[in-house]
DNA sequence: CCAATATCAAGAACTATTCTAAATTGGTTT
DNA sequence: AAACCAATTTAGAATAGTTCTTGATATTGG
């Protein structure tokens, strides 16, 4: 499910430097938290998972950390509605469907080949950069 | 482009109560301003607009009214990265493309027939009740 | 008309996030 | 290694949007 191609493994070195980026020993910390458990945490849930390896690490290093990583791309920042602002490590392009009866925010890819405007109406002439797709609903027990 | 058989339209008389809700003097005037200019205004700009016919609203009570007005189906709230929420009329199904060079949000629909499952790969027996989706990007001059 | 209920207004409170300023760190040059 | 400089980290203050609280006001049903 979780794609190995995209993102290393939280077993992997982490390297020196990422996409220009300078690996502090913060960064790499936060890095190495979003490598390991992916539940899409919120930056408050980084800052105490973090805090096992930095005990003194604070909640703004957590901030500026996410916000470098988000910054180069090394990093997914995530909305849902108003709720805090969550961050995965997977940068390829994808969705999320949003089980409500778990809470369990699950990855979505688009199936190969696809083009928005196979299923979407479109404002004549828009250019695409950027998509954001989130789906609520429950994983029914089939 | 808008729907108007969906949404009436602002010279509509407003009637005593929707879905439910009573139309306050307050709810019946923060709808009003939604249907006037379909722009995806935030709760501070309803606020601004709502007081050339009520000097004396509060910005709180727009507050409740948009709140009433999303929780019986009326109105729908969206919501880009952590901006302020935006409130639009328009309940049918639809997504947004956000034009980065001009600021303006248009409203897209989907194309009759399709179907979710068409175009992405969903977790095995996820059931979608909600479904929330936002473009970015600019609108190419042809 | 009166009581019960719903709504409104004003400002305080709250939460997530950003900002500020000082301290620390890391890398580079001597 | 000492000195230097820039980048980073820290702690706490500040901010913005929204929600909450409380008392006042309006509306409805009896």
């Amino acid at each position: 499910m979780v794609d190995n191609l995209t993102v290393p493994s939280p077993e992997t070195e982490i390297p020196e430097e990422i996409s220009g980026l300078r690996m502090t020993r913060q960064r790499r910390e936060v890095y190495r938290i979003l490598l390991q458990d992916r539940d899409h945490p919120t930056a408050n849930d980084v800052f105490l998972r973090v805090k096992d390896a930095l005990p003194s690490i604070s909640l703004a290093t957590v901030y500026n950390c996410l916000e470098a990583l988000v910054q180069h791309g090394i990093v997914r920042q995530v909305n849902f509605e108003r709720e805090s602002s969550r961050f995965c490590p997977n940068v390829a392009e994808h969705g999320h469907f949003h089980d409500r009866s778990t809470g369990v925010i699950h990855d979505i890819t688009f199936k190969p080949g696809v083009n928005l405007s196979d299923f979407l109406e479109l404002p004549a002439g828009a250019v695409v950069t950027d998509i954001e797709l989130t789906l609520r609903g429950q994983l029914g027990s089939i």
